[in-house]
DNA sequence: GCAGTCGGACTATAAACTTA
DNA sequence: AAGTTTATAGTCCGACTGCG
């Protein structure tokens, strides 16, 4: 994906930037109020929050802080389930209209009813897709194109896809007869149930 | 109090780029 | 190839609201 355009939204109130951490050490500080002046020397820079690699999907809907046991602390406190639930990564589509009209070229089933087409690397990409939602979407790899779910086997209502419910989002989730946590790629609304 | 919701500040990480 | 910068996906703080 070609970079262009202003970053999403990563600007701290002030609209400042710290200086850029060394090294391993990416990216770069709000230093507006109790974060650094410019030009401070990083070392010895105590992070200010601490982040889980993963948080459960319970707190990530309730944007709570998690912790890496399962089940974690919140849902123990709750006596609910904690689930883990499918992470949209990074994606690493095609650049350019060219590359991504010849990966659309080259297409393949990877379960019944839902087709699908390789990518330039090893991506598998939802049938439905033009190329310019392949720039940005598409799964990863054979592991999460298999979590596509084919047409009348999602859920039933709109009400059921308590994961991403806004129409054409990419993935969703919902809850199996049972009380079985399920994720699915593509959007919800074309495989709903009868 | 406590739990749920949510805007947005903050962090982690992969991709893109630069340097040696 | 290794190091650095940038874009973006993801976490979760803190303010707010509603409930019992
Ligand atoms: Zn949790
Ligand atoms: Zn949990």
């Amino acid at each position: 994906m070609p970079r262009s355009g202003p970053p999403r939204s990563r600007k701290c109130a002030a609209g400042k930037r710290g200086p850029a951490r060394a090294a391993s050490g990416q990216g770069s500080v709000c230093y507006e109020e109790g974060g650094l002046p410019l030009g401070v020397d990083l070392q010895g820079y105590q992070r200010r929050r601490e982040q889980v690699t993963q948080a459960c999907e319970r707190c990530r809907r309730s944007r709570l802080k998690c912790d890496p046991e399962r089940p974690c602390g919140r849902c123990v406190r709750s006596g609910q389930a904690c689930l883990d639930g499918w992470r949209r990564r990074r994606q690493s589509g095609a650049r350019t209209e060219e590359e991504a009209a010849e990966a659309q070229s080259c297409c393949t089933w990877w379960e019944e009813g839902s087709e699908g087409f390789l990518g330039s690397g090893d991506e598998l990409v939802s049938p439905d897709s033009t190329w310019e939602m392949y720039l940005t979407e598409g799964a990863w790899g054979e592991e999460e194109a298999q979590a596509a779910v084919p047409l009348g086997h999602g859920p039933s209502t709109a009400e059921e896809a308590w994961e991403r419910p806004a129409q054409g989002e990419p993935w969703f989730a919902w809850e199996e007869e049972g009380g079985q946590s399920r994720e699915g790629q593509g959007k919800w609304e074309e495989c709903l149930r009868d």
